[in-house]
DNA sequence: CAAAGTCCCTGGGGGC
DNA sequence: TGCCCCCAGGGACTTT
């Protein structure tokens, strides 16, 4: 599940081949995404330039020279493949035909497509980049520049975990009034943006906050061992996925998400390391999604 | 207004 | 082996 280091890496990792690369044909498979990808994509990508490549929360932000930017979610199962016309791997599980290489043409390898390929972006020099998306649970909009700050999907994010405007004031301001558990106070995207489900779990074990206390009854002290234990645990998932980097980008071309190895998330019943506890790590299910934490460690 | 619930979607895994 | 059911999750939307 893409979260806030996952985009990171899935940036990193397209970066090089995207930034100054002009898009000779952009080809949509499939338009009923999230949300409906814009009537006029490909009419305003195919010629432009990629200017830059950033990431605001769990947002890809491709800039263009034409200042248009092309607005990504990854949702549930989104990922990026990058074809290179040098390489011509294939998948022999799911590809029933090689990867075409470019200079066919614009649209060209119509037997090359992978199921849930849904945007085909033809790039030159001799690039391919592809949205794939099984569960449509992603977006692809171009919104104009001076629109971005005001769009629905960004207007209401709060601050970035990693950047400077995220303190403990910051969070005991917003949770000064609110009586909801801190799992659903650190999943509220305005409060701060980028977090999921996952690194949720993982934070809290780190800080050693039970997922079920109220957002207003942490004490400073806690507060101040919450920000840093955010801030370490995506520093090194985003490490962790960058040093793998050349490993994660497959063969294929395939840009998936960096299996980390977590302390909590996904391992109920198991001992928590480092810990003596003899309750083990307990599922619960709050506001219908998982919390995994550590009762002992997790007051 | 806050908080909790619902829905979208598909692949994968467990149970029988 | 095959089939069915449930689960995973972000975020917009609906209900309480």
């Amino acid at each position: 599940m893409p979260e806030l280091p996952e985009v990171e890496t899935v940036r990193r990792g397209l970066e090089p081949t995207v930034l100054g690369a002009k898009i000779r044909h952009v080809t949509v498979r499939r338009a009923d995404l999230r949300f409906p990808v814009s009537p006029d994509l490909g009419q305003r990508l195919t010629g432009a330039t990629f200017t830059a490549l950033e990431r605001r929360s769990k947002y890809l932000l491709f800039s263009t020279d034409r200042a248009d930017v092309l607005l990504v979610h990854l949702g549930m199962s989104g990922r990026f493949v990058l074809n290179s016309a040098t390489e011509g791997a294939l998948d022999p599980q799911t590809r029933s035909a090689p990867k075409t290489a470019l200079g066919s043409g614009p649209g060209a390898g119509l037997g090359g497509h992978l199921k849930h390929d849904h945007i085909v972006m033809d790039l030159e020099p001799g690039h391919r980049l592809v949205y794939n998306d099984p569960r449509r649970f992603g977006s692809m909009e171009i919104l104009e520049q001076t629109a971005l700050s005001s769009s629905p999907r960004l207007k209401d994010l709060g601050p970035e975990p990693l950047g400077p405007d995220f303190t403990q004031q910051h969070l005991k301001t917003c949770f000064v009034k609110k009586r909801s558990p801190i799992k659903a106070g650190l999943l509220d995207q305005r409060h701060v943006a980028g977090l999921g489900n996952i690194y949720v779990c993982e934070s809290l074990y780190r800080a050693g906050i039970a997922p079920t206390r109220a957002c207003c009854d942490l004490t400073d002290q806690e507060l101040n061992r919450l920000v840093p234990a955010i801030q370490e645990v995506l520093t090194e998932a985003i490490a962790a996925g960058g040093s793998s980097l050349k490993d994660y980008v497959q063969a294929s071309g395939e840009l998936g998400y960096f299996q980390h190895r977590f302390a909590v998330y996904g391992r109920e019943g198991q001992a928590c390391p480092g810990c003596d506890c003899d309750k083990r790590i307990q599922k619960i299910t709050q506001s219908g999604r998982s919390s995994f934490y550590c009762p002992k460690k997790q007051i």
